[in-house]
DNA sequence: GTGGTCTAGACCACA
DNA sequence: GTGGTCTAGACCACG
């Protein structure tokens, strides 16, 4: 998971955003415990309290749940919930960017030239760029 | 111009981003004044001095320049600066969208019907809904 | 006489130590006439109010006097007020550029050669510089 | 840090202009804390948004960068971009100093007279005065 | 009327 | 506690 300290979206809510892509793309099915408060915080270099936040957010929800002592889980129907909240927001992010774009008096075309040029750049493999 | 109060990006930046996209659409072009910092604020319901930072970072930018008693200005190279700021943004947008999607395990194909569906439907005229 | 739109100085002071050094630099000997408020005002590309602020300013120091219907002229003891006054401007200017180079641990010498280069440079005659 | 009130340089840049003296004189290293908004607000008897607009300034420069919740710290690069940032300061000071002065007629020699009694006297170590 | 600076005080995100 | 954003309202310089 990345972190942008830099971004205007609350780093718990990047945290969250995280687990819940997580969620939805099935690295975690239901019942299967996520990671610790703690391992996560230094995974992410980020103060415990903060992903304490994004785990309540997430609970909250109903993706996840709680079990005293024994750690966090996701919910039974976590992976649905996941997938609806995560193509919602997809959606969200893409007609923000569209609007913007069209806003700018950019033609149709030119955005879905850059949007195939994101789409295949981020498809392929991670690799080192020179 | 719309602002989202609730959005995570800070009002001065919805504004920013706002004038940015009229430049490059040609609605303002070099030399032209643009709205009073007091007209603006009444228009989108928010303070003067928010207004003020907004204008302040396009000045930075070199998009526009301010004369005292006057007004505000698009600057000479306005237009250009504009449509590049204003793509590298859209650039930018999509690239997070998609990222996210793909986080989230969505195919490329699902995306892109969703961008489809999100193009279509922005790029058609404006009306009202009942 | 130049004028810094940019500069924090008001433009109605940057005119009225323009005055100010023409007289004590005796390009106006007392009581000559000095440049009407129109003229002055086309001449700087500013507002004759403006103008008339920083001849308001030179005429409450007693640096000018008015005749009404002829114009404004340099009074008795203009050169030398105007002398006291430039110089003492000097003096501050330096003092201000001196202090921030030591504050930023600019050795003396350091600053000495800076100064002398720039007495220097503008010692020359103006010329085009490629 | 000495603020005057009554200068024509507005509050925040005469801030900014003390923190980068003080990052270019070495008084604060790459990466070391720089006083809170609101102490430094305390200290100077200002406004912290004042304060806080002069961080605005020096971040946006690249000689600070801030973390939130955490406080505000010198850049990697500040103490060089700090100095050559204070160089042209004094440079354009003294520049604009001697400019006015020969602008009055001022020989050369008596502005570096000028020029080298105001050397003596801020070189010297300061003190109390009676 | 215009833009520019400053204050006082509020609320949020984060450690 | 830290930095970041916003509001309300003031005063200044300028046209």
């Amino acid at each position: 998971m990345q972190i942008d300290t830099r971004s205007h979206v609350p780093i718990y809510l990047q945290i969250a955003d995280g687990i819940r892509a997580a969620v939805a793309a099935g690295l975690y099915g239901p019942n299967d415990p996520l990671p610790s408060l703690r391992s996560l915080a230094l995974h992410v270099h980020v103060n415990p309290n903060t992903v304490q936040r994004a785990y309540d957010e997430l609970e909250r929800e109903g993706l996840i749940y709680a079990q005293r002592g024994k750690g966090l889980f996701v919910a039974e129907q976590g992976t649905a919930s996941a997938q609806t909240h995560a193509q919602d927001g997809v959606r969200r992010a893409l007609d923000e960017a569209v609007r913007a774009a069209r806003a700018a008096g950019m033609s149709a075309r030119r955005v879905r030239e850059i949007f195939e040029a994101t789409l295949d750049r981020i498809s392929e493999p991670e690799r080192d760029r020179p």
